[in-house]
DNA sequence: TATTGTTATACTCTATAACTATA
DNA sequence: TATAGTTATAGAGTATAACAATA
């Protein structure tokens, strides 16, 4: 197959380090309001959140690692500070015995009630703000039109790199 | 000041949590890259980057440290880390003697290069080719110019929450 | 006295591999 | 045998505060 071009020209390296940077500084931001309001991580405030929005606040392990955590005992790492504080309760799935249900407990829901404005408020200070300018041409919409389909296909193409360490082969 | 409306809608969460997603994505790809290729973290790449950008391949601590680290015990950190390795030099500045120059190595421009293909590839992959989708209505313009100022804005209006630290007050 | 950078230290997070229990 | 989750453990990274040296 042909070569491809070994390297970016100054609008496509522009782009990869303007959105590395945006996200970095913005998770930093971002991490010390949790922490300040609610003394939670971002992922833990992730892991909060999915749950708040499941229709019973509970959700599988497996479900929850998907998309927030990248290793199973980094989700049981985290679980476990979250049933420590209260604000998760972890028993044994219903149907099949060998999972864990996980569910959000009120104080849960209080945690991120008390968390949720000051975030959104910061958020929109320094992303949605910048993001649209001073004039109306919706840059929150483009943006999330942008990385929509993004994410979805990053989600289904794993980097070649990181070799499938599932299936022992030998 | 009027009160700010306490949530997001739809989309503008949207936007928001697809930023942190493929950022999060994108960036745990690019470590494992870059980890694989040449045993590099992507600070220290980013710290080697800037330097092999510098006319000279030298910048002191203090610029190093701007937009790449957020403390300055972590950049001396990875200062330490990248010096063992080889890849860069630190000598006290010529001018100032309280400073430190730390200089990119000719090992330190050999693993850049090693790591860089490979690295480029991956953004191509992961990020580049699906933001510009099937046509050509150039993604990846309309993300950089969407991101460009966000970064400024974020650099120059640090979040409230983040009180400053500078200027003891006593 | 203010600034540059380093050190000591503590802490948080993540990952790998081995392990248990259920399917 | 495969899957869900936990445990033990080790390693990387970050931050705070105290410190030394120079301006």
């Amino acid at each position: 197959m042909p070569q491809k071009p070994p390297s970016l020209d100054a609008q496509q390296l522009g782009a990869y380090f303007a959105l590395m940077d945006v996200a970095s500084l913005l998770r930093h931001a971002v991490e010390q309001q949790l922490k300040d309001a609610g003394d939670l991580s971002y992922v833990q405030f992730q892991l909060l959140a999915r749950l708040g929005d499941s229709p019973n606040g509970s959700q599988r392990m497996t479900e929850l690692a998907d998309g927030v955590v990248y290793s199973r005992s980094g989700l049981t790492y985290q679980a476990d500070l979250l049933e420590k504080a209260g604000l998760v309760t972890r028993a044994p799935s219903p149907e099949d015995e060998r999972g864990t249900t996980v569910t959000l407990t009120d104080a849960g829901r209080a945690r991120l009630a008390a968390v949720f404005p000051g975030h959104i408020e910061l958020v929109q200070q320094l992303l949605l703000a910048p993001l649209s300018g001073d004039d109306d041409d919706d840059g929150v919409r483009a943006l999330a039109e942008l990385l929509g389909p993004v994410r979805e296909h990053m989600r289904t193409a794993p980097p070649r790199s990181a070799a499938r360490r599932r299936r022992s082969s030998s």
